[in-house]
DNA sequence: CACGTATTTGGGATTGAGTCTCGTTCTGTG
DNA sequence: CACAGAACGAGACTCAATCCCAAATACGTG
């Protein structure tokens, strides 16, 4: 790594999928480079809708292939916000990584990250005696916007 | 988990739907009486089937109504497992509550408690200034049996 | 560059959890 | 025991997600 630009989550992506012996190709760029684009997760519908209107849809089985290969190699995370729908989300290579809350007045999803909690966590697979390789936090709750 | 003290998870029930203005129904005695005898979080589904399988079927909708309405009075909870399915599970009206560790090998559920978490949680939910009112802690890993 | 094979893609059928509707049945009250 | 409102259930329906398979594409090789 030097000290010209760190690399972005695709530049990422693509070396990672590149050394798991994959080919390229366009459906799947194209997911990866609306996901590497968001700032906050987005559900398998959207994506769909969102390329459609860019003028490059993408077939729906093409969407969720991709989608799932990204979170199977740890590139993206599924949020499970409740019955029905599963958002995704692209992970940073850093490690850095968020939770969400979702506000129960107007449904918005807002991230943010807590050094505290992560430290609990740690602290509890310990205890537990478990290998915890992910973890969700979902808090429900009013936004300040909503209070 | 803790004994069976004097008021039971479906006498605590009863008495705040009754308080709620609830007329009493065998669809939801029979979900409620269910959902009190399980040691873990069960999805709409296996309650369907089980209950179909004890000789007293239940409507799918009715199903449905009685976990809405538990989980509207904070009697149940929502464990959103993964994409297309939720599981429900009691309650404990003492407060007490615990989380879930999905096993990646065996898909086994395990359920746990840490005031750490607890304590981090409420921490963290007073510097961001918001008001959680419920939080979902899901860990991924392995079990000590999978180990 | 042309070729051949393995991978990727997408349309469309299918699944399955969850929701909705509406007529019937039950509960509690006067 | 009659009535009004609450609860129930069968089944149609919605919609995210999966499956299937033939066509298109990537890429190493000759």
């Amino acid at each position: 790594m030097s000290h010209t630009e760190a690399p972005t989550w695709s530049e990422h992506v693509h070396s990672v999928l590149a050394r798991a012996g994959h080919q390229r190709g366009g459906a799947r760029e194209r997911v990866i480079e609306l996901l590497a684009r968001q700032p906050c997760a987005l559900s398998a519908v959207e994506i769909e809708d969102a390329l459609r209107a860019e003028g490059t849809p993408i077939g729906r089985a093409s969407i969720y292939r991709v989608l799932e290969l990204l979170v199977e190699h740890g590139l993206a995370e599924r949020v499970a916000v409740g019955p029905g729908q599963s958002r995704f989300e692209a992970i940073d290579p850093s490690g850095a990584h968020h939770h969400h809350l979702i506000c129960r007045e107007c449904g918005r999803l807002v991230a943010f990250d807590d050094p505290g909690l992560e430290r609990a966590i740690d602290n509890l697979s310990r205890r537990l005696g478990v290998r915890v390789e992910h973890h969700d936090v979902l808090l429900r709750g009013s936004c300040e916007k909503c209070e």
